[in-house]
DNA sequence: CATATCACG
DNA sequence: ACGTACGTGATATGA
């Protein structure tokens, strides 16, 4: 019988001050159970228990919180985000077969002393796992605690026996009691002797053994008289201490470890709950088979009839007089692609089949997809739009995509695959002989309708239909043409660059007296701050920082500080950009990049394998690598960009007169604001006026914080802070809609765009002031970027019909978040030019003009203004 | 696999 | 005791 004991209060307090904030999409905070139930599942394992209990503390009610109804169980000094976990965790560990044990009046430690002493007198092994050293003194020959601590971020076990007490301590495990009679334990409210700490109290008891024994030789000359002193004064607090500090071991609960036998688990149920916890990863790992008894009737498939043969089922839904084509394709670039598709059945059963790229059934399923009057219902409609793009076709019509409805709906989420999705929702994978991707595939028809209904309750479906669907047509193409990339010029500049790295290299190590790993911060940490002896002005979570910022402040203050410099900044653009690109140059001398639609939580799209989107500009070295980003032969590039779209966003959004003037003027707005926030006539606007009038720009876009602010632009904090009072006080408008952004997002629980994109805002109920604070400014800015990013996504659309509606050969391909890039053939640039400002000027109708920079060049350096 | 750093808007 | 502006992605180190 081996009988494992959880001390449930303290591993879900370790675990919920362990993992950062987690919550599922309705605000239920989760990080705490998450974390839980790694640690139970390690313990059993490690254990091999076959009698379980939790135990948790059950405080007597007092009078008062009888009276005003404040009572809550075992929840004192608890954050609400942790104390809502707790009803969860043992509705958890209930359904996993673990006995749940509380006591009114009794912490978890009682429990734990009477659970192992019940263990403990029957001959059993009982195993008791906490976070709380405590329960040291419970230790005997039957009895083991598992000590979880958390060592340099990172959980550890630490398993203490009598001899592991022994070696750590010096003592027998029930001397423990009285060692902490005497030492004390704030974290406990145990006084102790006053006076006495660890190291005098480890002393005494290797010496006379116990509290008693020491008492009863007071007057021994091996007392020094200061301690003795204390001593007979802390007499009362001693005993009273000793009394607080022994664990009763008589709560009333079941002491019989057979109480506590692993009961049957609640499979059903628990993988229900799971679910809704969006613990998708632990259904798997616990060796559940995610079937949730909740499944929507009208949506849930039936089993899943796999007939691979079956090819020539036509896959066809006919309603109300149109036809619905469900289907998903896999693969890319480079590998031929297969297609799925999925067949309601009249009796409800679900089929899929198989579609290899070859044969006459292919060629049929293709001019299907092309059909405008066929409608797709897909799970990735950038995958089939590249699909259909590579085989010569036009994408038809795409009214559902699974991927892109469930990141409208919650952006916040990693993974939309119709897998994870139909977890979500409620509709499981169909059982059957088929293979994974054809089981899933059959998800499709009942995700898609799930989805369709939210999305139209939170009127994002215009936002699906007419931006996101039409754009992965876009992003597909833009994929599909990439950018013509020099591999010679970008290995010359690679191999000029090695040189000067190691030239700095060698100055860095001359200066310091010796080489070491120069990438390494932990190194160099070592040879700065120690060796060296230079001021270390920052400290990370790991030790002391070494970022340009810190070095900037150092330069002077010895040799190898500037070489750094320089080798940082040269080894960045080898190792990410030249060593990096070359990698990725395709055959056809191209870079495609994938650019992601469901990555950011504003709406913005990124860019993968390589990251176009932060290609070196702000430094004249890094910027010349743009020199090998070039338009074909005979063609050229056409660069657009939007002038200060986040702060014409902010004019229109709030409505600010003074702002909106201030655009319509057409004048450089950083120059006004310093004008404004400065008092002085715009003409007499310094450089540096203007740079920190920008910075306040910038701040009050993210939210700003005078301390950040101050740091950003090296002032004092109280000055910042007046720049950020003058700005707002002149952009009175401004203020206001700050706050009704905040006001706003906390009573419907989201940011929202112009165009009625989401994001969920759970930081905004934390109660943890930092965590607010930062949902606060999330709230000033998801609103204003994620605009911007819903206009040029607008914009993009709007280039993409008009290039192919004029029959050019020109073609769209990149974006860097406020700026077009377009390859046009030489003869079509004009033409190209004036069609990327019409249409991205007029991407949205604002308040105030939406203004576009052109520029045209043989390369990215010299199409960029 | 997490952390530190640094590239972009 | 914390943590200091919003949003990303790639690289290197080191547990």
């Amino acid at each position: 019988m081996r009988l494992l004991v959880l001390d449930g209060n303290s591993i879900i307090n370790r675990a919920f001050y362990g993992i950062k904030l987690l919550t599922t999409k309705d605000g239920q905070y989760t990080n705490a159970l998450y974390g839980f139930l790694n640690i139970f599942q390690k313990l059993r394992d490690q254990t091999g228990a076959d009698h379980i209990a939790a135990a948790f503390d059950l405080p007597a009610p007092t009078f008062r919180h009888r009276l005003y109804g404040e009572y809550k169980a075992g929840r004192k000094g608890m954050p609400d985000e942790l104390a809502s976990q707790l009803p969860l965790l043992k509705e958890l560990l209930t359904l996993m077969g673990v006995t749940v044990v509380e006591a009114e009046g009794y912490e978890a430690d009682d429990i734990l002393g009477t659970l192992s002493a019940g263990a403990s007198a029957r001959g059993g092994e009982c195993f008791i796992a906490t976070g709380d050293r405590d329960s040291l003194q419970l230790v005997d020959d039957h009895v083991t605690v598992l000590l979880a601590a958390t060592k340099m971020g990172r959980p550890e076990t630490t398993v203490f026996d009598p001899a592991a007490i022994r070696e750590k301590y010096g003592l027998e495990p029930a001397q423990l009691i009285d060692l902490k009679a005497l030492m004390g334990d704030a974290s406990d409210h145990i006084p102790g002797v006053p006076g006495i700490g660890e190291k005098t109290a480890l002393d005494l008891m290797h010496r006379f053994g116990s509290l008693d024994a020491l008492y009863d030789q007071l007057d021994s000359p091996d007392i020094r008289p200061a301690v003795r002193r204390k001593l007979e004064e802390g007499r009362d607090s001693a005993y009273l201490s000793r009394k607080l500090g022994t664990i009763c071991r008589e709560a009333p609960v079941d002491s019989d470890p057979e109480a506590y036998r692993l009961a049957p688990v609640q499979k059903g149920e628990l993988a229900r709950l799971l679910a809704r916890l969006e613990f998708f990863s632990l259904i798997d790992r616990m060796g559940l088979d995610a079937t949730p008894a909740e499944v929507p009737e009208k949506t849930a498939p039936a089993a899943l009839r796999w007939e691979p043969e079956a090819s020539a089922a036509v896959m066809t839904e006919e309603q109300d007089g149109v036809r619905s084509l469900y289907v998903t394709a896999e693969g890319n670039r480079e590998a031929l692609t297969s297609f799925w598709t999925v067949k309601r059945q009249e009796s409800g059963d679900m089929q899929a089949a198989a579609f290899p790229p070859e044969g006459a059934e292919y060629t049929a399923l293709l001019d299907r997809l092309s059909d405008p009057s066929v409608q797709v219902i897909t799970d990735d409609s950038k995958n089939l739009a590249a699909v259909l793009l590579r085989e010569g076709r036009f994408p038809g019509h795409v009214s559902m995509d699974t991927s892109l409805a469930g990141y409208l709906l919650n952006p916040l989420a990693s993974d939309y695959s119709l897998a994870r999705l139909g977890q979500e929702y409620g509709v499981v994978v169909p059982q059957g002989e088929a293979p994974e991707k054809a089981r899933e595939t059959a998800l499709l028809p009942s995700v898609a309708r799930m989805l369709e209904k939210e999305l139209e309750e939170k009127e994002m479906g215009p936002l699906l239909r007419e931006m996101e669907i039409p754009l992965a047509l876009v992003l597909a193409d833009m994929e599909k043409e990439g950018f013509a990339a020099d591999a010679a010029g970008i290995a010359e500049f690679g191999d000029l660059l090695a040189s000067r790295i190691a030239d700095c290299e060698k100055a860095v190590y001359d200066a310091v007296g010796h080489t070491f790993n120069l990438n390494s911060p932990k190194q160099l940490a070592v040879a700065l701050f120690e060796e060296l002896g230079l001021p270390a002005k920052k400290k990370t979570k790991t030790g002391y920082s070494t970022n340009a910022e810190v070095l900037e402040g150092l330069r002077d203050a010895h040799p190898a500080v500037a070489s750094l410099l320089d080798y940082r900044l040269l080894a960045k653009l080898k190792s990410t950009y030249c060593d990096g690109l070359l990698k990725v140059i395709g055959p056809d001398g191209r870079i495609h990049s994938s650019f992601n639609q469901t990555e950011t939580r504003t709406g913005r799209i990124s860019s993968t394998e390589p990251n176009l989107q932060n290609i070196p500009v702000r430094t004249e070295l890094g910027r010349e690598l743009r020199r090998f980003f070039r338009a074909r032969e005979g063609w050229t590039l056409v660069d657009a960009d939007y002038s200060q779209i986040e702060l014409r966003v902010l004019a229109h959004m709030s409505g600010d007169p003074t702002m909106i003037a201030a655009f319509n003027h057409n004048d450089d707005i950083h120059r006004i604001t310093a004008a404004q926030v400065f008092h002085v006539p715009e003409d007499m606007v310094t450089p540096l006026m203007r740079s920190r009038a920008k910075a306040v720009n910038f701040g009050i876009v993210y939210g700003i914080g005078a301390h950040s602010l101050s740091q950003d632009i090296g002032v004092s904090y109280s000055e910042a802070k007046t720049y950020i009072d003058e700005y707002l006080a002149h952009y009175s408008h401004v203020a206001a809609f700050m706050d009704r952004l905040i006001a706003e997002a906390k009573e419907k629980g989201d940011a929202l765009t112009l165009f009625g994109r989401r994001r969920p805002l759970p930081e905004l109920r934390a109660s943890n002031g930092v965590t607010r604070a930062f949902g606060e400014r999330v709230a000033r800015n998801m609103p204003i970027q994620g605009t911007a990013a819903d206009i040029i996504k607008r914009a993009m659309i709007r280039v993409y019909r008009r290039l192919q509606e004029e029959g050019l050969q020109a073609r769209l391909i990149l974006q860097v978040h406020d700026e077009l890039i377009v390859e046009a053939p030489r003869n079509e640039a004009d033409r190209v030019s004036t069609l990327l400002k019409e249409e991205m000027e007029g991407a949205a109708e604002l308040s105030v003009k939406l203004s576009v920079d052109v520029h045209t060049g043989d390369t990215w350096y010299d199409a960029k203004g």
